[in-house]
DNA sequence: ATAAAAATTTAGACTTGCCTAAATTTTTAT
DNA sequence: ATAAAAATTTAGGCAAGTCTAAATTTTTAT
């Protein structure tokens, strides 16, 4: 049906058109697909052929329905295979994406139908991340940006910006995770550093890491 | 590490050894590959250079010592992912085939040893195929084709040599498959079809038939 | 032994997805 | 308003893996 590389352009559009409204920028989904900014053009006239992206000349790219569709379908697929990896394989989140990666382009409709179904309908990946169903339908629960938040704001850590290696693992340094509850202490005015009560410890972040937490606020 | 093109070629080498004791032959890897001659010459050489292949012009290809290790590792993957299928995601055996030829290629060491854990170290997949080890080891257990029996040997199905599909139905429908136990009573001189017990009934395949079917005596 | 047939290789070309460098358009700054 | 900067597109090329057609080597048949 649609190429690898096809499949990966989908779906970074559709992870950057949160911040591109109006069109995705050539030079953003060349950062996004760590390539340049002329294969991006390249590529975005062929999608644009197969009338999966809406695109004129330097106004950048937006998905149209179909190509939303496809995109959405790739998503559910890495995020029940993330899913699975985790449940089943013993895998930490910090280890599943570049597997995911690949998996998600496995193309079989039974296979993933059958892997939800085994897997028991999750409705969310290790990272927190909505888990699109087999019409396509997804929550997008609302969440801010611990880095968001204001003095005595609470809630509960539903996901991260930054899913690499690093950060997750930094995060399980910190032993804090997905659930954790919390609580703004204060906010460091010189710095923008974040103290939390999490768990009734007291523990203090920079405003680096607090920008890639999402919170659930209460 | 290897492209999945590489990968495919160094699987079907494998799998045609069996009868190409001095060499796979181009016309034959083009056959199985469902390509070219020209084509194979191409990635035989590729496969050469990368001492994966011993190759002298017109003398057709055999595996080396790592290639033979590596087409090893791919048939194991293969394997697990069919046994996977049928295991836990309701495939028939008849289905699992084309996904897995897919998903024998996820370049992830730790998939497949969390995998085969998982699974808890299947030693054969839904056809009777032995699964290799993580060291690359396998029985080949003695088996022989059913049209190759005499009047009252006895044994076990334990293979198809036909994979495909419809052959794979048309056992469901003559209600045998991997396991079945049975004994051949009588074999027609006529067109050699043959006539077994199987689970104490009487039922009689065509030589075609029974020229798929793999047994093992006892 | 040798000519015809079959198998194999070589040569040159195509597609996909990428690249660099140059040209063009849009945006920004004054 | 306009020149400089930034963004984007175009042009031309490259590697992988495939193809067709032609050339070469091996095998087969007499």
């Amino acid at each position: 049906m649609f190429s690898l590389s096809e499949e990966n352009y989908l779906k970074a559009i559709f992870h950057l058109e949160k911040n591109y409204r109006n069109g995705v920028s050539t030079n953003a989904l060349a950062e996004e697909m760590e390539t340049k900014a002329s294969s991006v053009t390249d590529m975005v006239k062929k999608l644009s052929e197969k009338k999966l992206v809406n695109y004129k000349k330097y106004q950048g790219a937006k998905l149209s329905d179909s190509g939303r569709r496809t995109a959405v379908e790739i998503i559910r697929r890495h995020r029940l295979w993330e899913y699975f990896l985790v449940e089943k394989l013993n895998f930490s989140w910090d280890e599943v994406h570049e597997v995911a990666e690949e998996l998600e382009h496995i193309k079989s409709e039974k296979l993933i139908t059958e892997l939800d179904k085994f897997l028991d309908y999750p409705r969310r990946d290790p990272h927190g991340d909505p888990i699109p169903d087999a019409q396509g339908n997804f929550v997008q629960t609302s969440k801010v940006l611990l880095s968001a938040c204001k003095k005595s704001d609470s809630g509960k850590i539903v996901g991260v910006k930054d899913s690499s290696a690093a950060f997750l693992q930094y995060l399980d340094k910190l032993d804090i995770g997905l659930g954790s509850i919390l609580e703004v202490r204060h906010i460091e005015d010189f710095d923008q550093s974040i103290e939390l009560e999490v768990d009734s410890n007291t523990i203090t972040l920079s405003h680096k890491t607090a920008s890639n937490l999402y919170i659930q606020l209460e």
